[in-house]
Formats: C-alpha cells, sequence, structure tokens
DNA sequence: ATAAACCCTGGAGTAGGGTCCGGAGTCAAG
DNA sequence: CTTGACTCCGGACCCTACTCCAGGGTTTAT
C-alpha cells in the first residue's frame, strides 16, 4: 500500500498547512503514524482521513478540544450516545447564538429605522441631540441597575 | 451630589472589574473624570453611564474598538448619520452571522436525528460503529478532495 | 556525490479581551 | 498615628488558533 506519506503531502492532500499540522499535534488532536529513520512524520490513511476531519468539524461550530474528543469517540467504537450529547450541546448553543442575534438584528433594524426618521426630521428642523441607538444602549443601563445597587457580578460573559 | 466614586465601586456599581476599567481606560475607551489629590481615579455618573454602556454593546456584538467610536459618537452630538452607517455595517454582520449559524443548526439537527435513529436501531440489532456524525464529517472530506488533487488553501474561517 | 527540496525543533509573534501580580502609595476609621 | 482596605502602575500572563522564522538535518533526483 503505498500509504506512509511526508507531512508536505499530508498537507496538500487535506488542505491543513504543514504548520498547523504540527500544531495540531503539539495539541494531540492527531498523533503521527510512525517517523521515519531520520525523523520525519509519517502519516497514513487514518491520519489523513482525521486531519480532513477537522475543519469541516470546526465549520460545524467545534473547538479544536472538541474536534479532539470528536477524534477520541471516533476511535473507541460505541460513542454514539456521547456524540448524541455533545449534539445536543452544541445544538442548544447555537439555538441560544441564534436567538440572540435575532434579538440583535431587530434591535439593529429598529435603531436603524429610527436613525433614518431622525435624519428624515433633522433636515426640516434643527433637532440636535438626536440617536435613539445610543439613547436606547444608555436607557439599557438604566432598566439593569437603577440606582446604587450594588450588583454582585465581576465576571462572566454570554 | 455624591458623584466621585473611586474605582472599586465604579466596578461593583457597573459590573465591571477594577482591571477591565483600567484596561478600557487603556484603550482610550473611557477616561476618568479627575484624580484624587493622591492619584486615585474618580468616576462620576456619566463616567459610570458609559461603563454600563460597553457590555450591553459588546453583546449587541460590537468590539470594543467599535464600541469606542459609540461612545465618542454619544458625545459628540449630531452623530446620527455616523451611526447610521455603522449600523448598516453591523446589520449586515449579523444577518450573515445568522445565516451561517442557520446552516449550522440545520447540520446539528440532521446529525442529531440519525444519532437518535442509529441509537434507536442499536437497541435492537447489536450495530456497533455507528455515529453518523463522525461517518459525515469523514465523508465531507471525501466529497471535497476525492483524490490527489492539490488544493491551495491554507487559512481563512467564516 | 551533490544540490534542491523537504523536514525537523523550539520559540516568537498576532489579535482581541482581558486577568493577575508585586511593590508602593493613599484613604478612612479607630 | 496606625492599621487595613483600597488604589496606583507597569508588565507578565491567559486563551484560541494559528503563522512565521532560524538554524540545521534528511530525502530524493540527477
Amino acid at each position: 500500500m503505498p500509504e506512509a506519506i511526508h507531512i508536505g503531502k499530508a498537507a496538500t492532500l487535506t488542505g491543513v498547512s504543514v504548520d498547523t499540522i504540527r500544531f495540531y499535534q503539539k495539541l494531540g488532536l492527531i498523533k503521527c503514524a510512525n517517523r521515519s529513520a531520520g525523523g520525519y512524520r509519517l502519516f497514513d490513511g487514518e491520519q489523513t482521513r482525521e486531519l480532513k476531519f477537522v475543519r469541516p468539524a470546526q465549520e460545524l461550530g467545534f473547538s479544536l478540544s472538541e474536534v479532539k474528543e470528536l477524534l477520541a469517540l471516533r476511535q473507541t467504537h460505541h460513542a454514539c450516545s456521547d456524540v448524541q450529547s455533545m449534539l445536543k450541546g452544541k445544538l442548544a448553543d447555537v439555538q441560544e447564538k441564534i436567538k440572540s442575534l435575532a434579538r440583535l438584528e431587530a434591535e439593529l433594524a429598529g435603531a436603524l429605522r429610527n436613525c433614518n426618521r431622525e435624519l428624515r426630521l433633522k433636515r426640516e428642523i434643527r433637532h440636535e441631540n438626536c440617536c435613539p441607538l445610543l439613547t436606547k444602549l444608555d436607557r439599557m443601563n438604566g432598566s439593569r441597575n437603577n440606582k446604587y445597587v450594588s450588583s454582585g457580578r465581576a465576571s462572566g460573559k454570554q
């Protein structure tokens, strides 16, 4: 079998750059089958398959450490239920992101409409301190923390 | 008026950590009103409002440098048309993100359905190497790069 | 055998958004 | 005045996902 390719070949074959392959190996994402006498990495079909697995998985929203898990699961068969729970988690994440982006879209669209209207008005009357978006972001503050109420959060994003 | 608070108070009041406030100041995101005789930052109502402006704006998808612009626009009134063009750009970005997340959602939902189906089957027959997602990610490779076709991509994400 | 092409390693750099630290000065209460 | 809490600053470090580089060894084709 004509397996056992060098890293450069693996790179052109998989669309993952040489540096990135080494980087993935450092992360433990992929191992290389063995080394040549001179220390060259040798990749076989399985490794190239793993390499080609990475980018689509990333495009599905998996981080490299999740991709690593997936690759591990792929090794041990009988993994479906584990993959299933990862999928459920990812799906929920994605749906959450979509929801908040949709809210955001509505906000932005509304702000843009206000902005347009305001600009139309401004052409007629000399109306200075406009900008509904800025005003609105200010109001969002007020809605969360009205007076000197100490809120106990110091870190934590979405 | 009981304005002029120290950084720690501003932090608990706004939910932005002390270090982060200093960091924002380094970035020029917010300035502090003045300093005490001993050099302590003193924040007034306007500053705390600016601080509280940051996180919701980030959550609306603005980067810190964009937040900086927004804060600047907020100062100079008559900014509506500038804000308008930022809004248009952001809206387009957001719509683009929503589209790709929706594609992703469909993929994940499909994968999850397959996963569930596979698990049901497994309960009946002893079917070992299952996992449609893993299989699918494998197949995705094949569809993009079937034989020794060198593809010229090395970087570039969504 | 020799030269070109390829590969090795370790380390530095990038960008964004912070977090943590140490040594020293300041503020407020007792 | 002292003590403890707070703040100052500069700089180092974290995380993700890479990219690039130098200096040297290996393969391969001729």
